[in-house]
DNA sequence: GTATGTGAAGAGGTTCACAGCA
DNA sequence: TGCTGTGAACCTCTTCACATAC
């Protein structure tokens, strides 16, 4: 056992094992195996077992992993044994979405408060919480928000993620459509929905989906 | 010149320099070198120019880019020239929030369609189409869609993805929190925001941020 | 001088093959 | 026999350095 370096990709496969942990355990099963956890997620056993290596023995040969401890070992790892409060800035069509949203529960999220600017939605109850003006983020006591979620135009993405770094955000997620530049200890996932679109008709190009002269 | 296969990340990150290109393009530079591009997105200069290299000349040393040139040939390579349709499955939050997006346009994408299960959104309209009967997408035309955004609960995701595949879409965007299995000519890519959200905690930890005893 | 395009070196990640344990 | 854990090989992608063109 020694100490080494986690590849960025592993970390990021790692949720998607939780989800893929937690379904297959619904169903009933209490152990599983690197190769069923593989099928049902679509990716190899291999690339699972490398990756649980990095973090200890999770599972017995001859056996597998077992369901609930795995579950439990996962979300150490994530650091999502405890929970996590979350704020929402932007409560147009994508902000009221992600308020309605029952997904982010499961893996120990809470939406604390939703802000925005608008006076038209300043006040209304959406989803459990009540939208508050957005000049009112800058009030939330230091380090009492884990992370943000920033669904306002690109224009004012920026600014609101200062104003979040400024009272201890520790990470991001964007879905403004443009870069944010923060400190190096606060994580940024921004995610750009019309790019991942924008990427499909390129494999649609019959001939040359694989390869360009140059 | 030679052919070569052009990397994945390539391919992920073109559609990101289109949106540069354009901000910048707009801001009235008619002429940008790579490292202002690069500074613009976060990403390095080199890369950019790697990427591109992939595609052929695209610029002059000594001088850079011409934006509406740069802006059209990226366009040429990630097949967006023409413009492509979309139907959309699904009309809850998401789904809503979705067909109400502006940012589907600059790229040419044209939502045509939007279908749903519950009776109570059907006949509806939102944004520009009015919400059809689930039942109905197989009596769209074969081949007259190109591209399928997927937008129901995780349950349905698979069953609708192979109504989508059988009247010949050739790509999908998927936020149902599942792996969906489809024809390998089919390209897909899924965005499920939990997990998104769910690496950030990883990075907030204070002591192990970059590695773990294995 | 300035900025691109690219071979080569270097990181990083994936796949393989197999040792070892149940 | 079945399945995990992992060094090593392999492959892909990123970074660098510099030749080349304006």
């Amino acid at each position: 056992m020694r100490y080494r370096k986690v590849p960025d990709e592993t970390v990021r496969r790692m949720p998607l094992y939780l989800r893929g942990v937690r379904v297959l355990s619904e169903r009933g099963q209490s152990n599983i195996c690197s190769k069923s956890l593989a099928d049902y997620l679509g990716v190899s056993a291999w690339q699972i077992r490398k990756d649980f290596s990095y973090f200890g023995e999770l599972g017995k040969p001859g056996v597998g992993y077992d369901t609930s401890k795995l579950d439990k070992q996962i979300r150490r790892i994530l650091n999502l044994v405890r929970s996590h409060s979350v704020v929402l800035i932007g409560v147009g069509n994508l902000g009221s979405a992600i308020l309605s949203f029952t997904g982010f529960g499961q893996y120990g999220f809470n939406i604390i408060a939703a802000f925005d600017c608008d006076a038209n939605v300043i006040g209304k109850k959406k989803g459990h919480v009540v939208v508050d003006d957005v000049s009112e983020i800058s009030r939330l006591k230091k380090n009492s928000v884990d992370l943000g979620i920033i669904a306002v135009p690109a224009s004012a993405a920026q600014e609101i993620a200062d104003v979040l770094v400024s009272i201890g955000i520790k990470g991001i997620l964007n879905f403004a459509p443009v870069y944010i530049s923060v400190p190096k200890k606060v994580k940024i996932v921004t995610i750009d929905i019309a790019i991942e679109l924008a990427r499909l008709p390129y494999y649609m190009s019959s001939g040359q989906s694989q390869g360009a002269w140059e």
